[in-house]
DNA sequence: AGACCCGGTTTTTTT
DNA sequence: AACCGGGTCT
């Protein structure tokens, strides 16, 4: 790069004029928002940063948002453009909340910087830079289902199983593909490490890889991973296109950075490679995603990653009470690896938290309606209380419970709208309308019909490919193909029109709503309950002007649950959160339960056979507890069965079960409820 | 031959 | 509860 060259021939060395400096000359007065005022000096120092790279460490409840939020504030008070602020977050819901926030402290202008998760920012750039990349700009995103679809399709041919031995599942190998490309480590290290008795079929396993992944470049496809890959080696490509793109990117905020991994930190890194203005922000006692490829080693790698990076900690909690901080506290003192310190708060006392013991998991889920309908009579509003849990089954009980004491509840984590077959089915429709290349999205739509089994839809694929029949015209009559033995004429009149007419995304959706709704009816002896799914959809579509960009928001960010679960009481405002701790990432309630904090389940039996995901539980339960204000209630019931090992447990969690009574209360609760 | 039904097996966590 | 594979029915 020419600009290097020049860099070179200099004699003289360049010295960076920190930010920090150039903040105590700033004139506050010249801004709308006092600052100093409303934060405290740590979160000042990183919000009155300007140039220049930082890692702000902020323990849970420092004001991690607040600072995120008065920083972009704040650049825009100073005069940039806030086009020129790319703000990546973990959640598009997590870069909305915090762009509304800064609107209402500072004035619109906030709400105009680019945010969102690196999936979604990879996206838009893909498609903006394709020509450059060498991608169609139309390409579609698989979402993890899509993908294991068609590595199931490429498994179940070619002669990769054979009837005697054992070959994984398509999600197995989704997962193995998609870890590999996260972590950078080669599919081998993976069989041997986590999965050893699949070494026999390495080949095969590595040759439906290499299958799949000829198959997306073919039909332009990009998966999750993909997403990250493309814009990693796009923005180190050095061509014109990413210097017009980086041009345009003056500063850089990220949150959740402890969740990121290997790519995302490249991408961070070729985003701000020359104008180095980079801010991250993280807390690696909260990394939960190294079943993702994340490493909480990121975060301590990005000093290396910049020059004159610098170091801000943000320690002084304003969210718990000092009892659940010295609880948590307690939970991380047992981690291995630790980095931050200890968090303090200035609100003393508190209650101690709970550890309550209940004779089965019935009575724990009575227990929860029981306490929480005490605590309503306290005053305390349902959006104030939150059931937490390591993994969304965990809730099922407590759903009908709840249900039965009338209290409405919504749920978080676990099943996606966007994951729910009907759902899925919708899509397919609208996948073909918009991709007729999309072979899994007709196996998909075609097997919904009465008398196509696999053989049947795979002869209309192939009457497809050549062309034999085509959504491009109506089918005519008198026509002797396929289509007309097997009655799918209205089908492929459906999709000729979807196809080729043009109307409102909204207009589409409901004509495939028509078409399907026998179908569905159908299929699903709950369809009652799957329509309200299909209801939403048909709202959610009125939002959008383009069919392309339905699917594509469809598939990076469902932001919606499905509603399978959830009763008619829900559309009151007044609820209870019911969440999976992965999900309750970031937010805060008056009082929390953690259920099931039973050993073997959370743990669960397979994290505690290796330290590093062992660990990863720990720093679960430590953000399971600091999402708590006021009360903290961890329960667990004392006898449950464990199908897969064959035994009972009933031992509360290692990460509790060793707890002084100065920091925490323990309680039975016995039958008589 | 191909669609459909049934029963045994296996479950984190998410973009 | 969903998935896979095998067995049965049309």
């Amino acid at each position: 790069m020419s600009n290097y060259k020049q860099m070179n021939q200099k004699k003289y060395k360049l010295k960076r004029i920190y930010s920090q400096n150039i903040a105590k000359q700033v004139d506050e007065s010249k801004f709308v928002i006092n600052y100093q005022q409303e934060l405290n000096p740590s979160q000042y120092e990183a919000v009155a940063a300007t140039e220049g790279a930082y890692l702000i460490i902020a323990g849970a409840g420092t004001g991690k948002t607040r600072t995120l939020v008065y920083r972009v504030a704040r650049l825009i008070e100073s005069g940039y453009d806030p086009n020129s602020i790319l703000l990546l977050t973990f959640t598009r819901k997590a870069a909305n909340e915090m762009m509304r926030r800064a609107s209402l402290l500072l004035d619109d202008r906030c709400s105009k910087i680019r945010g969102g998760t690196f999936h979604s920012f990879a996206n838009i750039t893909l498609r903006k830079y394709a020509k450059a990349i060498g991608l169609n700009s139309s390409f579609s995103i698989l979402d993890q289902g899509d993908s294991a679809d068609i590595i199931n399709l490429i498994r179940s041919q070619n002669g990769f199983i054979d009837n005697k031995k054992r070959f994984p599942k398509k999600d197995t190998l989704n997962k193995i593909f998609s870890f590999s490309v996260n972590t950078g480590k080669r599919i081998e290290e993976i069989i041997e490490e986590d999965y050893p008795h699949f070494i026999p079929l390495l080949d095969k396993i590595l040759d439906i890889q290499k299958v799949y992944v000829q198959y997306k470049r073919k039909n332009d496809l990009l998966d999750y991973d993909d997403l990250l890959v493309y814009l990693r080696d796009f923005l180190f490509s050095g061509s014109a296109a990413v210097n017009a793109l980086l041009a345009t990117i003056k500063f850089i905020l990220v949150d959740e950075y402890q969740d990121t991994n290997h790519i995302q930190a490249k991408i961070v890194k070729g985003l701000a490679q020359f104008s180095g203005n980079v801010m991250v922000v993280g807390d690696d006692a909260q990394s939960i995603y190294s079943f993702r490829g994340a490493s909480f080693r990121n975060i301590m790698d990005f000093p290396k990653l910049f020059d004159n990076v610098q170091v801000i900690k943000i320690e002084e909690n304003y969210r718990s009470v000092q009892t659940i901080l010295d609880f948590a506290n307690h939970i991380y003192d047992g981690a291995i690896e630790k980095y931050t310190k200890v968090l303090y708060t200035r609100k003393k006392g508190g209650a101690l938290p709970y550890i309550v013991a209940t004779a089965n998991a019935n009575m724990q889920s009575k227990f929860i309606v029981e306490k929480i309908l005490e605590l309503r009579e306290e005053g305390i509003i349902l959006n104030d209380i939150a059931v937490l849990f390591r993994s969304s089954f965990f809730s099922f009980d407590l759903e009908i419970e709840l249900a039965k004491a009338n209290i409405p509840f919504q749920k978080f984590g676990g099943m996606k709208f966007i994951e729910t077959a009907h759902i899925k089915d919708v899509l397919g429709f609208l996948r073909i309308a918009s991709n007729p290349k999309d072979i899994i999205s007709w196996y998909r739509v075609l097997l919904l019909h009465e008398g196509i089994g696999p053989k049947s839809a795979q002869r209309v694929l192939d009457e497809l490919a050549t062309a034999r029949i085509t959504i491009e015209s109506t089918p005519r009559k008198g026509d002797k193909s396929f289509i007309h033995t097997k009655n799918l004429v209205d089908l492929f009149i459906l999709l000729y029109k979807i196809h080729t007419i043009k109307m409102p995304p909204t207009e589409k959706v409901q004509m495939v709503y028509d078409y399907y709704y026998p179908l569905f009816k159908e299929k699903y002896d709950d369809f009652n309950k799957r329509k309200k799914d299909l209801e939403i959809f048909l709202n959610i579509s009125e939002n959008y002007r383009s069919l392309d960009s339905l699917l594509a928001d469809m598939a990076i960010e469902p932001m919606i649950d499905s509603m399978i679960d959830i009763d008619a009481t829900d559309k009151e405002d007044e609820y209870l959160t019911l969440s999976t701790i992965h999900s309750a990432k970031g937010l805060e309630w008056h009082s929390v339960f953690i259920i099931h904090v039973i050993d073997g389940y959370f743990p669960s039996a397979r994290s505690a056979e290796k330290i590093e995901t062992l660990e990863e539980e720990r720093r679960l339960m430590y953000v399971a507890s600091t999402r708590a204000k006021q009360n903290l209630f961890v329960t667990y019931p004392m006898n449950m069965y464990d199908r897969e090992a064959g035994t009972t447990l009933s031992k509360p969690s290692r990460f509790i079960s060793d707890i002084s009574s100065d920091k925490a209360e323990g309680w039975l609760v016995e039958d008589d409820f």
